[in-house]
Parts: structure tokens; sequence; C-alpha cells
DNA sequence: CCAAATCCCTACTGCGAGTACAGTACCATC
DNA sequence: GATGGTACTGTACTCGCAGTAGGGATTTGG
């Protein structure tokens, strides 16, 4: 790693670990810059601005996130071949994932963009957007594959489906924060999957209302 | 009223409108205090702070909120005696309501909050809290009333269930900033809406796997 | 009429983002 | 071994915003 290329990304860890624990704004550049070692106009040579730090840490995040989906997508397809057990599966996996994380999710960075409008620029929007759009490319492939085999009792849109997924996992951050119990979001994807085997579970028939 | 009051209450008003339009960080007391006319002496003669302001915001987002909540459950309460219908007719008049706003739901000032942990302090994050369980309360009961007579398809808590309606409100509030498609939100209550009538809407058995 | 309550006015501190710009250390290339 | 690019350091600013300090004015209720 050339050597502009390691201090980058010493500012980048050193201002995730504080965006984490503090938030964004709290987080100060000259706090990071005394931390990561070196001074603000190596910061400023780094990032044009504060915008550009929050870019780079949303695309990063980004990333890492989308890796670890498509570990636990790939794990839910080894353990079986049935689309729908698949699927369960993954939102298990999923549960226990978010539920191992110490203090409750880190607080999903999409978000915490989606509520600070005035900091974050189009192309910080742009990302967010386009994180969003992948998960549901990803969710909805999931249950494509779950109905090509079974057929759903209610009549849903797949794609708003695989929003709910996200959906689903972000109000369970904003619920677990503001409840101050990180259990909750655990158990608000472990609801949803009870809704996913319910949607396509084989059954008889709806008994007459 | 009381001339204090008044002055109160139309900062109050002037922060709300700039809070909801750009955020509670783009806002400056400056600001407000233009379009309220008043000076910054004025402003801080009734908040000790801007933290003062922000939990005087969101006291009266809360009880406008309940207010809400409680009007819609009142209504499906009217329209219907079965408590199954009930809970669906409120979801739909949920859904109804987030739809109707103009560009989406305004942004749940709980999230905001939640998202914003330094600004704000002890008192703020407990207001939170206790809204947060102010509305698992009403949708507890609102459940409570179905398994009274409904016997539910899966083992589900109830309290989470009612957490899942906040949830997906919530969740639902992100992605549809995050997608900038206002009607996200409606179409996660939907969903969620088909999943409590597919837990509770009797049918014959489940077929063996 | 007097004393609170409800402001207005002016000036100030302190902090954080961002700018300007000159200078420096190191490394590769010709 | 001179040149030039990359990756910084150091100092010294500006500007906007939160909040403070303190005196003065006005309005209102008892």
């Amino acid at each position: 790693m050339a050597r502009g290329e390691e201090t980058r990304k010493r500012i980048l860890d050193v201002a995730q670990d504080a965006v984490l624990a503090k938030g964004f704004d709290a987080t100060s550049i000259d706090e990071i810059v005394v931390n990561a070692e070196l001074t603000k106009s190596g910061f400023f040579y780094h990032f044009r601005d504060k915008n550009a730090l929050a870019l780079a840490l949303i695309e990063r995040h980004i990333e890492v996130e989308d890796q670890l989906f498509d570990d636990l997508l790939q794990r839910a397809y080894e353990l079986t071949e049935d689309p729908l057990q698949r699927a369960l599966i993954a939102l298990k996996l999923l549960a226990e994932l978010i539920e191992d994380m110490p203090n409750g999710h880190p607080g999903c960075v999409v978000a915490t963009a989606v509520y600070q409008d005035r900091l974050f620029d189009r192309e910080v929007r742009e990302a967010n957007r386009r994180a969003v759009l992948g998960w549901r490319r990803r969710f909805r492939a999931m249950f494509d594959d779950v109905v090509a085999v079974y057929t759903p009792h209610d009549d849903v849109d797949l794609d708003q489906l695989a929003d709910m997924v996200s959906s689903v996992i972000e109000g369970g951050i904003v619920m677990a924060r503001a409840l101050a119990e990180p259990s909750v979001t655990a158990q608000q994807i472990m609801l949803l999957r009870s809704y996913v085997n319910m949607l396509f579970s084989p059954r008889i028939k709806l008994a007459e209302k």
C-alpha cells in the first residue's frame, strides 16, 4: 500500500470508530487529526471536506455490509436446497448476526445519513440509494427463487417484500436505540421470518371467514 | 393565552417548520428568532438552550401523534366489532394517512433524535422512550383484543408484534427517504397488514411439508 | 403604583469547518 | 544530481453558530 493510501485508511479507521460511538456531527475534524496523528492540512489533503469523509465512510461501510450479506446468503444456500428454507435460514442467520453485535447494531450508516440531510450532498444520497437498491436486488432474488417453487398465500409484490427486510432492520435499529433494548432488532427480524414462513408455507386452504 | 405562552408557541411553530424542512442541525437559532420576530435574548428567555427547544418540539410532536393514533384506532373501532378487522382497518387507515402526506411522512421525530445522540440529553431520550412504549401499549391492546377471539398460527410475542408496527413505520420512513420513493412507507405497512391477516385469519390446517 | 414577567439591545467568548499559502521530506525518473 | 510529483506540516486566518453577560425597556397583574 502506498504511503498516502495508508494515511487515508488510518483517517477512515479513526473516523469510523468515533462516528459509530458518537455520531457524525459529534466527531470533529480536529479530533480525528489528533487521533490519526496528522495535521488538519493533512486531512484536507485527502478529503475535500467533511462531506467527502462521509462519502468515503459510507462507501466503505456499504462494501463491508454487502460482503456480509453475500456470505450470509451463501451459507444459507449451502445448508439446504429448498429455496424457502434458504430464505428462512438466511433471516435466522441475519437475526443471530445482529443479536451477537455487542451493544446492538452500530446503527446503520444509511439511516444516519438519511436523518442528517443538511450535512450530506447529492453524492452521498446517491450512494445511499444505490446501497438500498442493492439490498432490494439481493433479497428479491432470494424470494424469486422461493416463488419458483412455492405459491404465496397473499398477493404481495416481491420488490416490496425484499424491501421489508431492509425496512425491518432499519426500523428495528431505531426501536432498539429508542428503547435501549438491543435485542429488539433481532426479534423484529424473527417476526419477519414468521411472516415469510406463513406466506409461502404450503397448507390446505383458508377457511371461509 | 398569556403573552409569554403565545411567544413560546410562535417560536415552536417557526422552529417546527424549519426543522421538518431542513433538519434540526440545519436550523439555527438566529434564523428562528428572525422568523419568530423576536431577539436572541427573547429566545433564551423561553428556552435554556437548543436542547430544551428539541425537547419541547418532541413532546409536542408526540402529543399530536398520540392523538392521531387514538383517532385512527377509534375510527377502526367504530367501523366494525370484529377485533381482527379492527386491527386490519387500523393498519389500512395508517397506511392511507401516511400515503396522503405530501412528501412522505415528515420524518418521525423519534428517529431523528435517535440518530443524533450527541445533540440531545437524557431528558430527550427519555421522552423518546416513553413515546415508543406508549405506541407499544396502544397496539398491544389492539392485538390483545384480537387474540381474545382468534388463535394466532404462530407463536409470537404480542409486545414484539406491537413493536413491529412502530418498527415498520420507522423503517419505512428511512427506506422512503433513502430511495426517494415516498410511497414505500405505506407499502410496508400494508405488508405488515398482510402478516397480521395471515397470522390470525382462521384456516383449516397446514399441509405437511 | 409596584414588582414580576417578558422581552430588547449590544457586545462578547468559544468552537468547529474550511481556506490560504508557504515550506518541507521523500521518492522516482531522466 | 537536478527535477518534479506526492504527501504532507505549520501558521494564520475567516465565518457561522451556540451560548453568555448584563443593562434597559415595556407590559401586565395584584
